[in-house]
RNA sequence: CGGAGAGUAGCUCAGUUUGGUAGAGCGCACGGCUGGGGGCCGUGAGGUCGCAGGUUCAAGUCCUGUCUCUCCGACCA
C-alpha cells in the first residue's frame, strides 16, 4: 500500500500546475490565497454583540439558521486549540475522556424527572418505532446510566469521566451569536465518589483545572458562588468573563471579599423602619379591578416600596405564600433553597383563588398563614413599618398593615429570610454590592445523589453496604471561550487574539506579492517558521497592501511579519504585534529567529505553573 | 410565548407613503492605470423583490395568510 500513498502525494494536482515556479504542492498548506477566509467590510446586519460581529467579519463562522453556525477554517482552528488546552488540563486533573451519544433515549430523562424540568428547551424526536429520543442538552443521565452498569465497588472510586461534544438546547431565544446558540460544544465531566471528602477532592481538582484552562486561554475571569441546588452550602462555582455582551449578572463587594451570581447573591436585611406615630388599625379599601402593583399605587396614591407583594407558589402538593416588597423581585432560587431544594412554581389561578378566596391580584398576608403550608417573608417586608397589601377579597386592598401586628413574623410555619434579588444599594456583610455583566464560561457543581439514586448508580462500600455514588458535574462552554476571548480582545480594527487560542500564531503579510524577490523573501521566512513548528499563515494574495493590512488587523493574528519592497531594499522586514502599535525592523535573515522568540515570549505569559 | 422591527443582487441598503421598464455602494469576472492601510477608470455577469393566494389593465409597492430572521421581555445547571 505504501507505494500508493507515496504516489498519491506526488500526483500532479491543480495547485502544482500553477505557472508560478515558487509554488510547490507540499508547501501549499497555509497560503492565504488558497484558503476560505471570507472577511467582510460591512457590519453584518444579523449581529449585535461585538464578538458576533467580529466572528462574522473575520470569516470565523457563518450562520446557518437561528442559533446554529458553520465554523470556517479560522474559527475551527481556534476551537481546536481551545479543545486541546481543555483536554490537556482535564486529563492532567485525572479525568478520563469518553464519548456518549448526543441522541439519547427519552426514557432516561423521564427517570430523573428532567424531561419535565427541561421542558421545551430540550430537542425531542421520535424514531420510526415511535420511541422517544432527545438531543442531549447535557449528559448526566447517560453518564450515570453508564456508571450504574459498570461501577459496583468502592474500589473503582473515585472516577471522573468526561467528554467534549456537541450539545443541543432549543432556546426560546438564541442570542449573541455563539454565546447562546442552539447547538454548541461543551466539555462536560462527571465525577463519582464514595464519600463527601472524596467528592470535595474531585470538585477541587476540577476547580483548579478550570483556573489553569482559562488562564492559558488568556481570559480574565472571575469565580463566583453559584446556586447550589439541593446540596446546599457552597456546592457550586461559576466561572465568568466580565463583559458587556454577557447575559449573567455577577454581584460582588468592592473589596472582592464576596462574589456570587445574581441567583445566589445574599443581601443584608434592611434596617427596621419606624412608623411616624401610631399606625391606625388596618383598613380595607375598595380597589375595583385594580390588581397590579402599578395600578394599585396609582389608585391609592402610594409607591411600590410601600406595597407588600404576596405570591402564591406551588411546591409539589403544597402551597406556600411568599412575601416581597412591591418594588422587589422574588428570587426563585432563594425560594428553592429555603424550601430545602424543592422546585417552586407560581401557582395556577385556580389554586390562588382557592387559597385567597379572591381573584388573582388581591392576595395578601393577613390570615394567609393558616391556609398555606409555609409563609416565607423577605427581610425587607419584615423591616417595613407599614404597608399596603391585598385583602384576600376580590377588588379590595388593605392599608395601614403593620408586619408583626397584622400578620405574624415568627412562629409555626412562618419564615423570615432573604428571598429577593440583590439590587443597587444593597449590602452584603455591610459592604456595598456592585453588579457586572458577564459570560458564563464554566461551572462546577456538586450534584450529590440526585442522579445516582434515580438511575441506580450504586456501589458496595468497605463494609459491604450498598450506597449511591456522590456525583459532581463540571461544564465548560468551548464556543463561549472563543466568544469571550474576542469580547475581551478587540479594537476598532478587529480581533486581538491571545496567542494560545489564535487560529495562527504568526501572519506573514507579503505586501508586494508580484515582485519576485519580495515573494521569495516572504516565502523563505514562511518555510523557516514552518520548520520550527510555528503556526504560520502566509498572505500570498496578489492584492494591494491596504487590503492585506485591513484583513490582518481584522483576523487578529498576534504576530505580523510584513515583507515589502521598501524595507527589503535595506535587507529588512518588519515585525509588529497585533496588540501594540510599534513596529520593529529586523534583518531578513534574523526574522525567523526573532519571531520564534516573540512567540515563545507570548506563550510564556500565558503559562501556568 | 408576549411586544417591536426586518426580508429587494454574494454583502450593506435605497425604492413601498402616491401601483406603471429592478436600483446604488461594496464584492465578483475581464481589461487598463496602480501598488505599505479596504485606490481609480472602463466593460460585464448576477434578482420568481421570502413564499402562497387575492385586488387591479398593471403589484417590490395595496389586501389576506404563511415562513424566516433580528431586537426587547419572559425562559434557562
Amino acid at each position: 500500500m505504501q507505494w500508493l500513498v507515496f504516489d498519491a502525494i506526488n500526483l500532479p494536482c491543480d495547485y502544482c500546475q500553477n505557472d508560478d515556479p515558487r509554488l510547490d504542492h507540499k508547501e501549499q498548506y497555509m497560503r492565504y490565497s488558497r484558503l476560505l477566509v471570507p472577511t467582510v467590510k460591512e457590519i453584518p446586519a444579523e449581529a449585535e454583540a461585538t464578538s458576533h460581529k467580529l466572528m462574522i467579519r473575520a470569516g470565523l463562522c457563518r450562520r446557518v439558521s437561528s442559533g446554529t453556525y458553520t465554523y470556517l477554517l479560522l474559527g475551527q482552528r481556534s476551537l481546536l486549540k481551545i479543545i486541546a488546552i481543555v483536554r490537556e488540563e482535564i486529563d492532567r486533573a485525572g479525568a478520563q475522556e469518553i464519548l456518549v451519544p448526543s441522541l439519547q433515549p427519552l426514557e432516561l430523562w423521564e427517570k430523573t424527572g428532567r424531561s419535565t424540568d427541561y421542558g421545551e428547551t430540550m430537542f425531542r424526536l421520535e424514531d420510526r418505532h415511535g420511541k422517544g429520543n432527545v438531543l442531549g442538552p447535557t449528559a448526566e443521565e447517560v453518564f450515570t446510566y453508564l456508571a450504574a452498569g459498570e461501577i459496583n465497588s468502592y474500589r473503582q472510586l473515585p472516577i471522573n469521566l468526561y467528554q467534549i461534544s456537541p450539545k443541543f438546547r432549543d432556546e426560546f431565544r438564541p442570542r449573541f451569536g455563539v454565546i447562546r446558540s442552539r447547538e454548541f460544544i461543551m466539555k462536560d465531566a462527571y465525577s463519582f465518589d464514595a464519600d463527601p471528602e472524596s467528592l470535595e477532592k474531585s470538585y477541587r481538582a476540577m476547580y483548579d483545572a478550570y483556573c489553569r484552562i482559562f488562564t492559558r486561554c488568556g481570559l480574565e475571569y472571575v469565580i463566583v458562588e453559584a446556586e447550589s441546588g439541593e446540596m446546599g452550602g457552597s456546592g457550586s462555582h461559576q466561572f465568568t468573563v466580565p463583559c458587556e455582551s454577557g447575559e449573567d449578572t455577577i454581584v460582588y463587594t468592592e473589596d472582592s471579599s464576596y462574589a456570587a451570581n445574581l441567583e445566589r447573591a445574599a443581601v443584608d436585611p434592611l434596617p427596621k423602619q419606624q412608623p411616624r406615630g401610631d399606625v391606625p388599625p388596618a383598613e380595607e379599601v375598595e380597589t375595583p379591578n385594580v390588581g397590579t402593583i402599578e395600578a394599585v399605587c396609582e389608585f391609592l396614591k402610594t409607591e411600590p416600596k410601600d406595597m407588600i407583594k404576596t405570591l402564591i407558589y406551588a411546591v409539589a402538593d403544597e402551597v406556600v405564600a411568599a412575601l416581597v416588597r412591591g418594588d422587589h423581585e422574588l428570587n426563585a432560587e432563594k425560594l428553592t433553597q429555603t424550601l430545602g431544594g424543592a422546585r417552586a412554581e407560581l401557582a395556577d389561578p385556580m389554586t390562588i383563588e382557592g387559597v385567597t378566596n379572591a381573584r388573582v391580584g388581591f392576595a395578601g398576608p393577613i390570615g394567609i398563614a393558616d391556609r398555606v403550608s409555609k409563609m416565607i417573608i423577605d427581610h425587607a417586608v419584615a423591616a417595613m413599618a407599614v404597608g399596603v397589601t391585598g385583602a384576600n377579597k376580590s377588588d379590595y386592598h388593605v392599608r395601614n398593615v403593620v408586619p408583626g401586628r397584622d400578620f405574624p413574623l415568627a412562629g409555626g410555619n412562618v419564615i423570615v429570610t432573604d428571598l429577593r434579588y440583590a439590587e443597587a444599594g444593597d449590602t452584603h456583610d455591610g459592604k456595598k454590592l456592585l453588579f457586572k455583566k458577564g459570560i458564563e464560561i464554566g461551572q462546577v457543581f456538586k450534584l450529590g445523589t440526585k442522579y445516582s439514586v434515580k438511575l441506580g448508580a450504586k456501589f458496595l462500600d468497605e463494609q459491604g453496604v450498598e450506597k449511591p455514588c456522590l456525583m459532581g458535574c463540571y461544564g465548560i462552554g468551548i464556543n463561549r471561550i472563543l466568544a469571550s476571548a474576542i469580547e475581551l480582545g478587540n479594537d476598532q480594527n478587529g480581533i486581538i487574539w491571545p496567542v494560545s487560542i489564535a487560529p495562527f500564531e504568526v501572519l506573514i503579510t507579503c505586501v508586494n506579492q508580484n515582485e519576485q524577490d519580495v515573494a521569495k523573501a516572504a516565502d523563505g521566512i514562511y518555510q523557516q517558521l514552518m520548520d520550527k513548528a510555528i503556526d504560520v499563515l502566509l498572505d500570498d494574495r496578489p492584492l494591494r497592501g491596504g487590503i492585506k493590512f485591513k484583513d490582518a488587523d481584522l483576523i487578529g493574528i498576534p504576530v505580523r511579519v510584513t515583507v515589502g519592497k521598501k524595507s527589503l531594499a535595506e535587507g529588512k522586514v518588519e515585525i509588529k504585534l497585533r496588540s501594540e502599535s510599534e513596529r520593529q525592523q529586523v534583518p531578513v535573515e534574523e526574522a525567523a529567529d526573532e519571531v520564534i522568540a516573540i512567540v515563545a515570549d507570548l506563550k510564556d505569559k500565558l503559562k501556568v505553573q
